[in-house]
DNA sequence: CCAGATCCATGCCTCGACGGTATCAATGTG
DNA sequence: CACATTGATACCGTCGAGGCATGGATCTGG
């Protein structure tokens, strides 16, 4: 990959895109035009793309130009938020970042732990269904609330609960009519799950089954949220209820995170084994 | 704002980082070593604290480091998932992003969307409680689906919908144990509001709640998603509903987003009228 | 139709940043 | 105490960013 995108080049891009003139942009970026047309050929040639679409009377986005310059705020906005808090770490402040899997609300342990902790900042880190551990492992999450299946080699977990499972089915399907299901009922069916089909979004799942490309089986406080009139939810009476875990990376036991964990223990009151050897 | 963070010497930061060794992180760089000693300690004088406690036999993060490695992973993120997309706007394929008030589902305008143009990539935005209409002004989403009240200059809206709203208070609270209330109760009550408490997320908002720090008026479709046994949600009897609102840039009649809105508008096939001038 | 204005592009120069090699200084090891 | 390891420093060559002058294209007014 070839990440080395030159943050200055893109606000001179920015600066153009916005002013739509290089002389206008290059007054704002105290830096003479033919600098800044230079700096823009430059910018395209590493990307691969023409940006502008110009002659000598006026200056017009590409379609890849505008995407870019939509694309630019979101990188902005990304990087002032992280030299900020990298600011804050220098000074002292501490910092947690608590994951969770779609569904799942913010629990009592990090009420209990805010509360106990209001110097820590707490942020919360929404997760995508296809990558539930990957933020705990590279760092942008440190600890999280997870539901199974996920990979547990370098993490350490603490059962927290159980959801149990419902099937989702399209009010035309034939089982529709059904006040329960067994997972008897279900062989055969086309079941849409994480490995077999990558959904973006909870939402796009649900368009899939409401075109008949198959069933799912979602967690209960996840189908309440999102009723719709072309799908019914059924009870499957033996399907194993799915364990929602917290989780750690194994190598993490510095400050923040020992101390949510001990909250977290003390909050649960239940048989909280770790699944790992628990280290000072 | 000093936004020019060189994103050669955050990967060389973050070759250090994980290998806890300059040479060998030089190797993996293919650059020689001293450069690499050079550029760290240029790229801490740049952003002002040191990233790196180091003698000739170790290398440690400090915690600003440590901040600092956690935040690449974001920015990397971004900027991989950024040039992608411009890659796929100058390949010519196209893209909405639909940003979404918390709360509110996808909806049925983007459903039949999505189903007459397959070939547009479609992306939804979460929207922050603070940020109503920001991500629509700045690029980073084409469409959204707002709650009142927001600005309203430079976009144009379609109503789309009505939300009553609910009180939220503690089970503390004298007015709990009553089944509805109207707005007179709440005289003298303590009001959360966006403007009078910045809260991050809608549980902390909730939090705030529950702890006794004053009320809440929320919609009923939060107030479901959200039950907690320490806080009550009673209808108010004279509260006027919320009014969601499909919106979009006034200068954006482009492609999809024209499109989205011709959906959009044959959808609702309810009084939708426009609040702005529809240019051609 | 032409002179002038406007505006982006090109050529040439200077300077600073990046990268390489050689070497020093500090620390741990047998 | 000799030696290896490792990060830091010194010095040098190259490349790119920025400035200035100018060219070429296009629009406008007379």
């Amino acid at each position: 990959m070839d990440l080395d995108l030159d943050l200055r080049k893109l606000r001179y891009f920015v600066a153009v895109a916005e002013h739509r003139h290089f002389g206008r942009a290059a007054q704002t970026l105290f830096i003479a035009q033919p600098v800044l047309s230079r700096q823009i050929r430059a910018f395209e040639q590493e990307l691969g793309c023409r940006l502008f679409e110009r002659t000598t009377r006026s200056v017009e986005l590409t379609p890849a130009g505008q995407r870019l310059y939509e694309e630019a705020r979101s990188i902005t906005t990304v990087v002032t938020a992280a030299l900020r808090r990298v600011h804050e770490a220098e000074r002292g402040e501490q910092r947690l970042v608590v994951a969770f899997s779609p569904g799942l609300h913010v629990s009592e342990a990090i009420r209990v732990y805010a509360a106990e902790h209001p110097e820590v900042e707490i942020d919360v880190f929404p997760l995508r269904w296809w990558e539930q551990d990957a933020p705990l492992r590279d760092g942008r999450a440190h600890v999280g609330f997870l539901r199974r299946p996920f990979e547990d080699s370098g993490l350490r977990t603490v059962p927290v609960g159980h959801e149990t499972k419902v099937a989702c089915l399209p009010v035309s399907h034939p089982l529709a009519g059904r006040h329960a299901l067994t997972s008897a009922d279900l062989d055969g069916e086309e079941i849409l799950d994480v490995r077999t089909r990558r959904t973006s979004s909870l939402d796009e799942k649900f368009e899939l089954i409401a075109a008949g490309q198959g069933l799912a089986l979602v967690p209960l406080s996840v189908a309440g949220s999102y009723s719709r009139s072309d799908l019914v939810h059924l009870p499957v009476t033996d399907a194993l209820p799915v364990e929602t875990c917290l989780a750690v990376p194994e190598n993490a036991c510095a400050g923040p995170v020992r101390d949510f964990l001990d909250v977290a223990a003390s909050t649960l009151r239940r048989d909280a084994r770790p699944s790992g050897p628990v280290g000072a």
